[in-house]
DNA sequence: GCCAACGTTGGC
DNA sequence: GCCAACGTTGGC
C-alpha cells in the first residue's frame, strides 16, 4: 500500500467537506514538485488529509485515490483563483487526482505529535518551513500515524 | 497579524 | 544563467 499526505486549509476545504461530498477533484495545486507527486498516484493509493493553517494543524483523516491523472479544470477557468493563462489547452500543465473519503479519525494527530514522533527525514511535513502540499509518506511511518490516530 | 522559509519571476 | 525582488505558505 502506498501512502501520501495532502494539505488543505479547512477554511477552504475540510475533511468534513470531503465526508459530505464523498469524493472530490484535488484542484488548485500550482507547484511542480507537488504536481509530479500527484501524477505518480495510482488508484487505491491512500492519502492522509492534513489541515493546514488550522488550530491545531495536523492529520485529520484518510482518503483514497479513486481516479488518477485528471486535468485540473480550474487552470482554464478565468474566474478561478487558480486560473493559469499560460497553460496550453492541448497540453495542460496541471494534472491531479480524484480522491474519495475513507474516514475521519476519532482524534486529530497534531503537528506537535508528529514532530515528537518522527524526524524530518522520516516525515517531510515536520520539516521546518516545509511548504510542499503533496508528499509521499513511508509505509512504516503511515502505520504509526494510523496507530496514533486511533489513540 | 507577523514573519521565516522558499518557490517563482523577470531584468540583465 | 544569475540573483534580487516579490508573492505565497503556513506555523505561531
Amino acid at each position: 500500500m502506498r501512502y501520501w499526505l495532502m494539505k488543505s486549509e479547512p477554511d477552504v476545504y475540510s475533511i468534513e467537506d470531503l465526508e459530505r461530498d464523498r469524493q472530490t477533484i484535488w484542484d488548485g495545486v500550482r507547484n511542480y514538485q507537488a504536481r509530479n507527486f500527484l501524477r505518480s498516484m495510482e488508484v487505491g493509493d491512500r492519502a492522509f488529509f492534513y489541515h493546514s493553517n488550522a488550530t491545531p494543524p495536523g492529520i485529520v483523516g484518510l482518503m483514497q485515490v479513486s481516479q488518477p491523472d485528471i486535468v485540473d479544470p480550474t487552470q482554464f477557468d478565468p474566474k478561478s483563483k487558480y486560473y493559469d493563462a499560460k497553460s496550453p489547452q492541448d497540453n495542460p500543465r496541471w494534472r491531479t487526482v480524484q480522491v474519495e473519503f475513507v474516514e475521519q479519525f476519532p482524534q486529530i494527530v497534531t503537528l506537535e505529535q508528529l514532530r515528537q514522533t518522527f524526524s524530518s527525514e522520516e516525515l517531510l511535513v515536520v520539516r521546518q518551513g516545509n511548504r510542499l502540499s503533496v508528499m509521499p509518506v513511508d509505509e512504516a511511518v503511515a502505520q504509526k500515524i494510523l496507530k496514533l490516530a486511533k489513540g
